[in-house]
DNA sequence: TACACCAATTTGGTATCCCAAATCGAACCG
DNA sequence: CGGTTCGATTTGGGATACCAAATTGGTGTA
């Protein structure tokens, strides 16, 4: 297995999105071409993939009239609660799918997760480990689209795990979460596991939406560009 | 609304596209990015661009351990399988956001879209009609993100469309599955509507991927790429 | 005959260069 | 003064030239 070489273009897309997901660059700030050019190094060539990839991530945007220049996605409310609302689809299912599929090691290794690094886990590594739950979660129904599917909308939700402030309690609270769908799971309960999926879902997305609400003004402030995209009417678009 | 120029670049894409969809590209064919330079006219700056785009579809894939070369993406009959649980999850999900937010008039117009047409309509219209239908009720849901998913799962099927034999029959079923949906909706039975949009797609996906297990080997013949990627075993990639 | 080795070619990756459109200013006119 | 026009600058889109890695063919040797 030939390790593939790090094409220096990989690079640079991993240290932009890193950039973007740590917020060093913030949501809503506008960016040229070359500017990205001067402040990573590469030339405009592996910028603008760069640029194309994340786009897709969903991470930029095209803002103008006529698709002249960049944008940092803002962290778009409507958006969050979109990805919630796919999220308790995508993940209802795999959690349904791994009932039938996974073998028990598979469940152990997941479990493992939560206990890795136990209750002195720090915030970050709390959050982390808890998306990553998800992720490994969905892998298990052996189906890797809903697994991508999955790993996307944990990353465009990445960003906002440097806003909520996450006490003990509630880090606490997702990992007993976390443990009682891997039981289902365990038990073979499909339709215990996805109401319990679908609960944690839907209550980690209600936290968050009223703290983004509440405190979008002071985030504001601090030069984050904290939107509402949209309505809850179907959306007539194209 | 200054009318974005179709800017070249975009033409090109759809091109592409549109050769792959239309198996004029054939799944499994190898493409070199100067050979696409030739092969539509373009040079490579914007040929890469449409590369990278038609890969996050899903519609091309990068070759070889060092990344090298692209392949137009074979037909998977496990990916095709895996595309039916991800639209049975989302569209379920949409359909039931449907029942809540769609208005009657949104339904109406959808609903027009089954007859639309009417019986005359030939096959290809009328698959693409069955496409656009799925995509069109999951834009009810008002989330875009759901519409995304359920278009980004069409395109992936869509090439199928050219293999598979649709009786007169099977046309005025799905039409018929269709309209039973549209029945459900107005009747804003959300548990009936995700029923019946969930056993359509299971029915449509069975008669695809039998269809394409039995012929695998004739339409090999014809010089078509078609696989079956993946056991039905979480798959524990990266 | 099989195998190892080398050179030409091909390929994707990168770095620039040029261009037309759009933006932003400043000078100019009313 | 306010509004407008014209031009310098900036920006993304496209075209090319160059590079290193890798494939490919052939050739000469054991």
């Amino acid at each position: 297995m030939p390790d593939t070489v790090p094409s220096q273009a990989s690079g640079l897309f991993e240290r932009m999105r890193s950039a973007i997901l740590t917020l060093e660059l913030a949501p809503g700030e506008r960016l040229t071409e070359r500017g990205l050019e001067a402040a990573f190094a590469g030339s405009r060539t592996p910028v603008r993939a760069a640029l194309m990839r994340l786009e897709n991530e969903g991470l930029v945007l095209r803002e103008g009239h006529a698709g002249r220049g960049w944008v940092v996605a803002p962290i778009d409310v409507a958006e969050i609660r979109s990805l919630a609302e796919l999220r308790e689809a995508v993940e209802s299912m795999a959690v349904r799918l791994a009932v039938e599929r996974a073998v028990d090691a598979d469940l152990d290794a997941v479990a493992e997760l939560l206990t890795a690094g136990g209750p002195a886990a720090d915030e970050d590594e709390g959050l982390r480990a808890g998306s990553d739950f998800h992720v490994e979660l969905a892998t298990l129904s052996g189906n890797p689209l809903l697994a991508d599917a999955v790993r996307g909308a944990m990353t465009r939700l990445a960003r906002t795990r440097w806003l909520e402030v996450r006490t003990a309690a509630s880090r606490a609270q997702a990992r007993d979460e976390h443990q009682a769908i891997v039981d289902a799971l365990r038990a073979r309960d499909a339709d215990r596991a996805a109401a319990l999926v679908a609960a944690h879902i839907r209550d980690t997305n209600e936290r968050l939406v009223h703290f983004l609400t509440a405190e979008r003004r002071r985030l504001r402030g601090h030069g984050l560009s904290i939107v509402d995209g949209a309505p809850a009417r179907p959306t007539r678009a194209n």
